[in-house]
DNA sequence: TTGTATGCGTTATCAT
DNA sequence: ATGATAACGCATACAA
């Protein structure tokens, strides 16, 4: 890699000429200027961003932590995070956490040396369910910023991007109950440990309080895959009244159109079925399952450039951004 | 941040010697390498990786370009990648091409400034269909080994870690003609411009040539959503005597067994459908899709074993690995 | 207008 | 066993 000091030997002038030519600094004259472009440019020099980094103390880089990337959620969040870090001039350094507390753990304090200017993660499932997050405040108190989407820590004054995931289960539960005319609302869930699933619950339970009916929940937790649909076909079976289905994660809906198609019920004339989805989720399900869509895109945005924010300006205020989801139906419910 | 310098003087010894009692220098003695290890444990001290890597001229750190983190591959990749890297100390900065060339081209070249040690990509839709590569030939004469995977450019020379998508396909399609004894073999594909669509056309082809089959292939070039369903429900109308689907992607396999149930056929007594997949695919088809399971967490993992090998052995030979995909079938099938 | 000197935090070489 | 010094590549305050 050519560096100042090849440039500067090559012109038979000093370094620091170099670097105020190359940064267009007005005390240099138009003539050296120009020639140590065309020499730079002949070189393809760019300037070594670690010394750049080292000499500023600023990274232009954002430490990202998933607990997954094959969720779609997630994945989609990733897209929208590194769209506005480019936009932004900042790069980002991404983390799985895989769901466990030790890869989080390892992964926040490896980056904790300087590689990073602050952090956008969403807690791993482990963490959240031990409830053990000590290693989330460290991090603030050593200085570095952090912002949470999706999955949060209450207790943990940060700035957040979250989800309305209480509201838009129970707007969508009150959908099904007025709009659809349904009573016997079956919610499946195999996230009933997280946060976000907790919430959801509680959207549903009080929208059929409210409307003084029967809550109805088939908890999978975290089943793995062929017993998932074993579960939802045996409970469909057993329960024939069931004329609805709101499916709080973003698969066990597609799973329940499929398995109440193969006991041969009308969709969505006998059973809506709602789940949460993204962008491709609808192109999978025939017939269309109807889906909360959460902006997961703009979500990755928004908390990119708050992050981004609160780095560039220390005394920032906290704040919560709440992305509203959007109910998107059936095309063929009226 | 904690430095050398802050534990130096705390400690009222030199830079020096507490950078040697940290690295566990035998040249210290045991009682001050005991004395500054405490201070350092006690002020959290870790050293600055920008510096290390100023010092060392290696950043420990890949760069991946992907095309796209909502494909399933590709993210079940980048999960593979994550993972090796990790357990090599390695980080990884991630950027997305969104299939265009120009995005590709910024990020291989901002990256190319010391920020990393090598890169691990999948050439953008764009670039491949415009074969427009000469960014990835400046970044290996720039001396910055890139690994290629998937999507290759045939004349670059570089690591490349690929799909047998001639072979599995060819393999699938006489599976299908020898024990299923399908006679009528369509092929449905959204992804006829890529390197990869194009051989995995060509196994197909080759395989029915050589059973005097006739080849029906339906292009869907990149189509959006809803028109994909509309497209291939009018051509499984139209056409009642396939009685075999072959797609060569992630998702129109999905589609076609929810159009064909739509039609009335029987699956998979009348119509076999073979598609390509992931983790969760077949989880969201009911019957259940066969599919080509490309090993995508392993195409990540070796990717980046070879990467590293390349990095740390500068006169390493090229080389290029073909992962194996495995054909699961639909259980129901014998 | 150009050049010299210093420092970012670390490691390595060479004194003491 | 410990310390002083230089160097990685860059930016900038200060001389000239």
């Amino acid at each position: 890699m050519t560096t100042l000091k090849e440039l500067a030997a090559l012109l038979n002038i000093s370094v620091s000429t170099v670097s105020k030519a190359l940064n267009d600094s007005h005390e240099i004259s138009e003539n050296t200027r120009i020639r140590v472009k065309e020499l730079a440019t002949k070189l393809n020099y760019k300037p070594n961003r670690i010394a750049q980094q080292l000499k500023t103390n600023k990274t232009k880089t954002i430490g990202v932590i998933l607990p997954t990337v094959t969720n779609p959620f997630f994945a989609e969040v990733l897209h929208g995070i590194e769209m506005a870090a480019t936009n932004n001039d900042y790069d980002i350094i991404v983390c799985l956490s895989n769901e466990t507390l030790h890869k989080e753990k390892r992964s926040l304090e490896l980056l904790s040396n300087g590689s990073v200017d602050g952090f956008i993660m969403a807690v791993a499932r482990e963490s959240q369910v031990k409830n053990e997050t000590s290693h989330i405040k460290d991090t603030i108190n050593n200085k570095l910023p952090v912002l949470m989407f999706d999955r949060v820590v209450n207790d943990i004054d940060c700035n957040k991007v979250i989800v309305d995931d209480f509201k838009s289960v129970y707007e969508a539960t009150e959908h099904l109950i007025i709009n659809q005319h349904r009573k016997n609302i079956l919610l499946v869930s195999n996230i009933e440990e997280l946060s976000v699933g907790k919430l959801r619950i509680e959207g549903y339970t009080k929208a059929l309080e409210d409307h003084n009916l029967k809550p109805e929940i088939l908890k999978l937790d975290n089943a793995v895959d062929l017993d998932v649909e074993k579960r939802i076909y045996n409970y469909l079976k057993e329960n024939v009244a069931i004329d609805a289905i709101l499916s709080v994660d973003h698969v066990t809906g597609i799973v329940a159109i499929n398995m109440a198609k193969k006991l041969g019920r009308n969709i969505p004339e006998d059973l809506s079925v709602v789940g949460f989805g993204y962008e491709h989720t609808q192109l999978l399900s025939s017939p269309k399952i109807s889906i909360i869509h959460q902006k997961a895109h703009k979500i990755g945005e928004m908390s990119t450039k708050l992050l981004i924010d609160t780095i560039n300006d220390e005394d920032l205020k906290w704040q919560t951004i709440v992305v509203p989801s959007e109910l998107k139906l059936n095309e063929s419910v009226k």
